[in-house]
DNA sequence: AACTATTTATAAGA
DNA sequence: TTCTTATAAATAGTT
């Protein structure tokens, strides 16, 4: 896209190339954010320069900025002597990545053609503890947010309590807010609904069928 | 580019959602490559789609994947100038497999205290979906044994027949076998109590309840 | 999965 | 590097 097309092979032209990589880098990480903002997408994207120049975006990996300078410069200050350690590392990272990719997948419930009936059985069960984990994981988030809620309300009534005092306006009394008493009305009763789903969602539907017919 | 401007902002309808995903992750990763080809330069692209499905291009780990061999001589062959790019190499291979341990752990359920409420939304509908593919492949490695024993025992009988009339044994005449009857009967019992228990379990245990409280 | 009207990316030139 | 512009490439919506 540019006048004229462009074979694909290495840019011999230094300059050139210099040029070029700056560009479509730049177009790059356009495209890399776009895919994760419009498909909801969590991508890592790490790039070295022919230069060796580093450039990356991906939230995952923005997590782990810090184990990276550690890592760089351990690797920097390595003196020569130390390639076969490098080799070695570099072998077996190459075999640990591959086994977690494996790992994964099947994690994930693919690449199972493979799997033992043991290991079939084995996973399900890891995968039936992670989702404890998982919905307990939610339970408590859930939870948490209700009592900062709850916490808010008390401290919003006090208020209001001391106020009302202050104004010498009578307890339960409705205050008028000129233009506004419809809509207030109208967003508690949305709030107390909202809260009410919640508080159903976790404490009561205690044994829901599944959602799927299971062959355990 | 189509037809139409597109916002940026994530696409709520999900048929769209997955189509968009599908074509420009395609696109991504041709001008990722085109990156590397173009302008010699190393990159890692790494996706996990919303569904969590993993996506990744990675030529530096594909260099050393391919053959231990070749990455041996490849690095001591490599003139002084090159063991920065290893050094690079190994940097961006520890990333990606704390990458991976980070998404595996999430994935077994642990390490969730940094997820939204979002995020283990996903989790948890990841691992459903998990579920459902590793019991499916359960059942299709039941089915496969039944069949493959039901096909056994028809041999067999087949062969029994033909052997009976041979030796000229009535039909349904028990054949004794000196001192193995009573154990051939308690075997045959033993089997047919576990191919009902293996049938029940596979095609009548239809929805049985979740096994564990869930707060979804 | 194909098609195609448009938008977007970018190669070359300034 | 940056801007411009002609053109190739990507892709959104449609079939």
């Amino acid at each position: 896209m540019g006048r004229g097309r462009v074979e694909m092979k290495r840019i011999e032209n230094g300059t050139r190339r210099q040029v070029t990589f700056s560009k479509r880098r730049k177009g790059l990480f356009k495209k890399a954010s776009e895919l994760s903002v419009l498909c909801d997408a969590q991508i890592a994207l790490i790039i070295f320069s022919p230069q060796g120049k580093l450039f990356h975006i991906g939230e995952i990996i923005e997590r782990y900025r810090e184990s990276t300078k550690e890592t760089r410069i351990s690797i920097d200050n390595a003196p020569p002597q130390y390639i076969e350690r490098f080799k070695h590392d570099i072998a077996m990272m190459s075999k640990q990545i591959e086994m977690l990719e494996i790992a994964q997948r099947k994690l994930l419930g693919q690449g199972l053609g493979s799997c033992s009936l043991k290991e079939l059985h084995e996973i399900d069960r890891q995968l039936e503890m992670s989702l404890i984990n998982i919905k307990a994981r939610k339970a408590q988030v859930y939870m948490e947010q209700i009592e900062s809620l709850k916490a808010k309300e008390k401290d919003l009534l006090e208020e209001n309590a001391t106020l009302r005092e202050k104004c010498g306006v009578r307890q339960n009394e409705v205050v008028l807010v000129p233009g506004k008493q419809k809509e207030e009305i109208e967003r508690k009763k949305k709030k107390e609904r909202c809260m009410d789903l919640v508080e159903t969602d976790l404490f009561i539907g205690l044994i829901p069928p599944s959602r799927y017919a299971t062959y355990s």
